[in-house]
RNA sequence: UCCGCGAUAGCUCAAUGGUGGAGCAUUCGGCUGUUAACCGAAGGGUUGCAAGUUCGAGUCCUGCUCGCGGAGCCA
């Protein structure tokens, strides 16, 4: 008899054009229970979040074995499609034959039982097999193709900027070092020194820590442009949201200021809240009962309200008056510290929340000056439950005023010609912004850790896969 | 990197300085509709590593390693 392959997602979206039809599935077993005289297989098949039950009985040849079958086992499944007698669910499955495929090891670390993250972060090449990191991962994939519909809608240029580069200190952080070199036999010069034109490039390198500056010389010929790709930071940070390597989406908008810009993030931010829950509504159900039980109504929420803008001097204001006591002094000048940033959006607006006009002094050298000659058009977006989510900027299009903001800063201007080079042939006012795709994740799903939304997360004395 | 907490069975956790246990998982048996199934039994341990104090250390001291939470850096 022929049977014809069918997804579980075709099959439970697929109703009565199934009757009476021999169908074949494969998946792998996610919890099985078994008595007597039958028993019961909850298989996934990747296709969709949902398991199918398919329903087995000591008629099958195979039952001895099939009622042994262990947690992860890959299965071929032959059934035929009959319309349900009860009411419980439209339709069972008859069970015609069923074979295994590759028999999962009994000593498999996934069970059927609640396991904690910390555990299952040492087992990154199974847990895509649990419910929780199937839906996130998921859901990480839906997002990400979001971005690209909603910047390809628009008209924007897809960039790949370098993930190697020359440019030592970017102004972002610590740069891991890109070598060719022989690390126990180093080349040194006359004085010493190691020879960094024995490099494969003739001098040092690095990995990228952000695409920005290369992706605004696109920027001058595309008018809107957008990078997206792995970024890499080499501190030493030991948070639950930042990873040594990770994705960074960099928008770039011609003939624009910050004003703009901010309309750009939220646009985009609404645009992939509402991708993800028209696709994926059945894995944020489970990490609404699962893991955060606000996070429906928070993204709501954040699809059906403006988002706040404040500037850094009001915010200042508010969290001065806002009787609440903080470890770190609220002080005009210093940075918003984290518990300053979570009360903000928090505790004062609930929902996402732009603040601008940043002091110069704790912000990059690009960003541009306001006519008030203490703040930089700066803009962060913080939301709940993640805190900064966005950081961007208007940035200083007047080559002179660059160029002695450089010197200010300590940058050495030698280093970034090019850089400076482009607002010397037709500047205009742009802006961008920069969007960690990680913490978007954490904040559609309510997953608290960073390490839990990348695949193989990459962070200090973790590199296990 | 700083502060705090922790590391005991495959997993999640108990154990007053005095014979290391439970639940889940695994194996075996029972069960005709379960859905983290249920009931009964069994197996399962160099208590993270090293060195101390003590008649005696999972427990106390010191160092190290790793993890978690918070902070800084930021996305």
């Amino acid at each position: 008899m022929a049977y014809d392959f069918v997804t579980v997602k075709d099959l439970l979206a697929g109703g009565e054009h199934y009757q009476d039809k021999n169908l074949k599935l494969t998946g792998w077993v996610r919890t099985s229970r078994t008595s007597k005289n039958f028993g019961f297989i909850e298989l996934n098949d990747g296709s969709c979040f949902k398991n199918l039950q398919v329903v087995f009985e000591d008629t099958l040849s195979n039952f001895e074995e099939i009622d042994k079958v262990s947690i992860g086992s890959s299965l071929e499944i032959k059934v035929t499609w009959i319309k349900s007698l009860g009411d419980k669910q439209p339709f069972e499955l008859k069970v015609d034959e069923i074979s295994i495929n590759g028999f999962a090891s009994l000593d498999n670390p996934i069970q059927k039982k609640r396991h904690s993250f910390e555990f299952l972060r040492t087992i990154s090449h199974l847990r895509p097999r649990t419910n929780t990191y199937m839906a996130t991962f998921r859901v990480r994939s839906i997002v990400s193709f979001a971005i690209h519909k909603f910047f390809q809608e628009r008209g924007f240029v897809y960039v790949h900027t370098p993930i190697i580069t020359s440019t030592d200190a970017e102004g972002a952080g610590e740069m891991f070092r890109v070598t060719t070199l022989d690390m126990n036999n180093l080349p040194k010069d006359g004085t010493g020194a190691i020879d960094y034109s024995q490099e494969l490039f003739g001098k040092p390198s690095f990995l990228t820590v952000s695409g920005q500056l290369a992706v605004e010389a696109f920027c001058f010929a595309f008018r809107n442009v957008y990078t997206f790709g792995p970024t890499f930071r080499a501190e030493n940070s030991n948070t639950a949201r930042h990873a040594n390597e990770f994705w960074m989406i960099e928008p770039e908008i011609a003939f624009a200021d910050l004003e703009d810009d901010m309309r750009l993030a939220q646009d985009m931010m609404k645009y992939i809240l509402n991708e993800v829950m028209t696709q994926a509504p059945d894995e944020l159900d489970f990490f609404n009962k699962f893991v955060d039980t606000d996070l429906l109504s928070r993204l709501d929420n954040a699809v059906n309200s403006d988002f706040a803008t404040i500037t850094y001097t009001e915010a200042i204001e508010y969290l001065k008056k806002s009787g609440h006591q903080f470890e770190y002094p609220v002080e005009w000048g210093e940075n918003l510290q984290t518990e300053h940033e979570r009360y903000i959006t928090e505790e004062i607006f609930k929902k996402p929340v732009f603040v601008i006009d940043y002091p110069k002094e704790i912000k990059a050298f690009y960003m541009k000056l306001n006519s008030d000659n203490k703040t930089v058009r700066a803009m962060d977006l913080l939301v709940p439950g993640v805190g900064e989510i966005i950081g961007g900027s208007q940035r200083e299009e007047n080559y002179e005023v660059l160029h002695q903001k450089m010197l200010a800063t300590g940058i050495i201007p030698e280093d970034y010609e090019w850089y400076q080079d482009i607002r010397k042939f037709g500047s205009f006012p742009h802006a961008g912004f920069g969007l960690g795709l990680e913490r978007a994740v954490m904040y559609l799903t309510g997953m608290k850790n960073i390490r839990d939304v990348i695949p193989y997360p990459r962070t200090p004395n973790n590199i296990l896969f």
